[in-house]
DNA sequence: GAAAGCACCGAAAACGTTTTCGTTTTTGAA
DNA sequence: TTCAAAAACGAAAACGTTTTCGGTGCTTTC
């Protein structure tokens, strides 16, 4: 069975591959009577271009590449789906890649990408990145860059963040609002600069209102895990058993804390106030309900697409395009964890 | 700033594209030194061949489509996760599309796969489809598809299921076994085979255990979401205050029923026993912890891939493919929530 | 009846690669 | 030196599309 091609149109129309072609693309040298018969031919041949002939020809896929550190988590899945939410519309594929927070993995996808032809990128950084030569290597080649949530500050591409100094920052304070005294922090891991800022966020705070800042109250995650999050509860109960609030990096591992706490009788919120981070569906699920910050995901996704349909336009029209940095903002959730 | 080709290379060493070509796939016909030549000026070329070309010569481009309901699912970004990791290793990308668990996307999207001429479609159904002219074209071109977890028994492509009915009969009857006299079944859309299977393992489970069948114990979800499950609670508490155990087609809704006797004081297991469907993570993080059926979906990605590299292998070889059907094992998780 | 304008069509190049098959060059043996 | 075999190379077609540019043939106008 031979897919049907505009030759055969032709062929059996009697007609040239020009012609055919331009009847299909609704040229105006076409006269009505060969669109028509070109047209009625090639829906009852089931006729659909070439994909491959026009990349070639037209030097663009119409396909986009994405780079996650994890699918498995609902803040990025919820971003994944409002980038392709956004890329259907304006139809466009997504190609999906994941780091598995790898730094090696994470530049051998970009390499899969570039050698793809995608016409452009969409990538948030693996905890582990802290070397950008690959994402230079995507300006170098003029491949369209968006970056979101866990960005390399310098590599000039846009990029859709919140301002997560300023959202923990508030989350901390909520804490303090809340009567808290003395507020321990569990950190994300060392090098994502989203982990730094909220933590510089978590100090502000608590300089502002006079608490002094003690990095013994500080422990850092590596895995992000629910398991840790029920360690360092218990860590840092045995450590300072007058902590009376936690500002957690994201829920997940605040509800290891608050399982941990659960299962010793340790009384949330009365003994010790919690506050995550990101919002996502099952903090309201749990007893206590946690407090949390939004972090609009879904809205991450469509923003990331549209500055990178932006910058693909600007491209194809031999624009200049300056990138771009949206900043989208957070709103603390006040629940039963912090009442 | 061009890109360099084949033909870049050849100039400026003085000898033909097809030298060059063949030097850079190490043919046997290129002397040694030539292909060093080539090799050294390709690298520091930054030479990488133009996919577009190469797609439309080979007629491949390692590229596969996936089809699902919603990303932002614990069981299908999990699914994912296997896919991608399994296309991957093995050299292919895949592009992502989600149905929305409607018909009528679904069928945009195949045929968006099909325009874009994919080496393959892996799929899950969505809840609304009850018609299968999209897949059936699919197999009339002659593409290489995988179903898994929710499928059209009729179609003959491969498939990778568990035994939903099975399943559902051992978690009915491990209710059964926990001292359970009346159950209450919360099942999925009317649509999907998966959710009749549930539905006929439950059934058998009280027929073989002599427990009468009774329609007004079974609730059908519509949505299949957190606050459906909250919402039937109420329903079943108040229809019929004696029930003391239900099958829940899913932890997501089952989670929703806990959250509602969590609320209103009525005891898990004491008063009922509770087992949901598909072992998410939240299930044991939860209080109650929830006892559920484990499903194993990130085996059910590598699974589907798998099938289908085998389709695709089979189609280059001209070799016929008869599909095949994969089963894979379930297992009921005891957990505070039936004990 | 000639010139100009118009509507319609098609030849051909180009995109960059792969691969077949024929040609040239080199090698080694006679 | 000659010739066959082996080694190395290249011409050209093919994949299917898009688009430029030039051509027909017909109608209109003076």
């Amino acid at each position: 069975m031979k897919e049907t091609t505009l030759k055969h149109i032709a062929e059996t129309l009697g007609i040239s591959i020009t012609t055919v072609s331009k009847a299909l693309k609704n040229y105006p040298d076409v006269s009505e009577k060969t669109k028509k018969s070109v047209l009625d031919l090639a829906n009852s041949l089931q006729y659909t271009p070439n994909s491959f002939a026009v990349n070639l020809r037209t030097k663009e896929s119409k396909t986009i590449g994405l780079i996650i550190p994890e699918v498995v988590h609902h803040f990025f899945s919820s971003v994944v789906n409002g980038i392709i939410a956004e890329a259907e519309k304006n139809g466009y594929l997504v190609i999906i890649l994941q780091s598995n927070e790898s730094l090696e993995l994470e530049k051998k996808q970009v390499e899969l990408l570039i050698n793809k032809r995608v016409d452009g990128i969409i990538l948030s950084l693996s905890n582990e990145s802290n070397d950008d030569l690959h994402l230079k290597e995507i300006i170098r080649r003029e491949i369209p860059l968006v970056q979101f949530d866990k960005i390399a500050k310098l590599i000039p591409s846009s990029k859709v963040i919140i301002n997560d100094q300023k959202a923990a920052f508030e989350a901390t304070e909520h804490l303090i609002q809340k009567g808290c005294k003395k507020i321990a922090h569990i950190r994300g891991p060392i090098n994502p600069q989203n982990a730094i800022d909220r933590f510089l966020g978590y100090k502000k705070a608590l300089e502002k209102n006079n608490i002094p800042f003690d990095s013994k109250l500080v422990y850092t995650c590596k895995n992000v895990t629910f398991e840790e999050g029920k360690e360092f509860a218990e860590q840092i109960i045995k450590d300072h058993p007058d902590v009376d609030g936690i500002f957690v990096i994201t829920d997940l591992v605040a509800v290891g804390v608050l399982a941990y706490f659960n299962e010793n009788n340790i009384k949330v919120p009365q003994q010790v106030k919690i506050i995550g981070f990101s919002n996502w569906f099952m903090s309201q699920v749990i007893t206590p309900k946690l407090s949390t910050v939004d972090q609009p995901s879904y809205e991450m996704g469509v923003q990331s697409f549209s500055l990178l349909l932006e910058e693909m336009n600007a491209n194809k029209e031999m624009k200049t395009f300056t990138p771009k940095t949206i900043e989208l903002t957070t709103t603390v959730i006040e629940r039963e964890s912090s009442i």
